[in-house]
DNA sequence: GGCTCAATTGTGGTCATCCGCAGTGTGGAA
DNA sequence: TTCCACACTGCGGATGACCACAATTGAGCC
């Protein structure tokens, strides 16, 4: 687990410097990076904090380098800095899921706020996130069958109907239930559908809205 | 109920007639306001739509406009037209819930797409707020006594258990949990559970992210 | 061939739920 | 004052859920 970093893409060093040391007077961790491939290159799905991307750079920009990261299914929030953005481009950022636009010069003030709401954002999303995994591995460790009946009691279900359709006697259903409960460690049915209740998704699976 | 209706709200009559009549050679269906106060005094909740807004006017700006309407609780997407927007003023107001920013000059057809998919997106919403709706109904029709009762049935608890901490009999639980049961048209705990679980926030009820 | 694990089933009993029947008391509306 | 919604209660029975004890079968593994 890797701590919650500000990570700086940027290729000009003096305003990395002087953004790590922005972001170490108001003890925010921070990384630095020289380029949108050497950040690609080094980023792992687990990394926790955000990313401060500088959109015009000499290789890859960082609007491309964003579209990248949302591919690879990044979660941090990315904060882009520019010298003469458009609004257009701004839009277009914005609506695929940036976390913030400021364009240059800015208050120094002002990007760390940014900065903390994003990191803030990003541990927030992180420990409902957190939950989420802990129930997919409990039902992970459910045997095939247990895992049709306990749908089937999700279904509201009386065990002796469950027995009938899944052509098993009650007792067997009864098992198979203690079992479910056990493993996820519940103690009634009801408290198994609202464990489960927020990540039933059975739409479609896209993320955003636009 | 309203017919969904993209909304122009511009003090200029010659943009309003062209936005019309390119509305209507796409087939979607409009109305025409000639300043915000106007369009405030008229707008209602359960307006469908979307609302395509003018950023300078003469009196009351597009984005005190929206300001006001996101207070009343607005949910159609408004979509801000600008003829010479900065980064700064668009960031703010896709930050604040805006469905899009264009600049003018615009392509018909690329405002006519944002438009198609503002009312596609609150047609949506929409719908998936019915049921939500539909369900806090219900839950209305329920005397306080039934809630308290409902909330300790969720909260994974025995009749026993229940009537213990209302100080009341067991059979007297019994009574108003059939009757939550009967009124949330449910047949069973897990089914409750389930219809309540989506819309069971606890913590703080703002909207936005940022 | 033993070993483990998933799946299956039965018996008998306890506890919880659900429900009809029957009745009391209170406060507000007609 | 009469009527009604709401809250409350007891009794007894039917049904469902849960559990300890006990056991069989088949698949995969050392």
């Amino acid at each position: 687990m890797s701590t919650p970093l500000a990570h700086i893409v940027d290729d000009d060093e003096a305003i990395r410097d002087a953004l790590t040391w922005l972001f170490r007077t108001k003890e925010v961790a921070s990384a630095e990076w020289d380029s949108a491939e050497e950040f690609l290159a080094a980023w792992q799905p687990d990394w926790r904090g955000c990313i401060v991307l500088d959109i015009r750079m000499r290789e890859m920009s960082g609007l491309e380098c964003f579209d990248v990261l949302q591919e690879r299914g990044n979660t941090l929030p990315v904060i882009f800095l520019t010298g003469h953005g458009d609004v257009p481009m701004a839009v277009s950022a914005l609506k695929k899921g940036a976390f913030d636009f400021l364009e240059k010069p800015f208050e120094d003030n002002a990007l760390v706020d940014v900065v903390i709401r994003a990191l803030a954002n990003d541990a927030k999303r992180q420990a409902s996130q957190a939950t989420q995994v802990s129930v997919t591995n409990h039902l992970a460790l459910l045997t095939p069958r247990e895992q049709e009946v306990m749908n089937l009691v999700l279904a509201g279900k009386f065990n002796k109907v469950i027995a009938d359709e899944l052509n098993i006697s009650m007792r067997t259903v009864e098992v198979h239930r203690a079992r479910v409960f056990e493993k996820m460690g519940v103690r009634s049915a009801v408290e198994l559908a609202q464990l489960l209740a927020p990540s039933r998704d059975k739409g479609s699976g896209s993320s955003g809205e636009h």
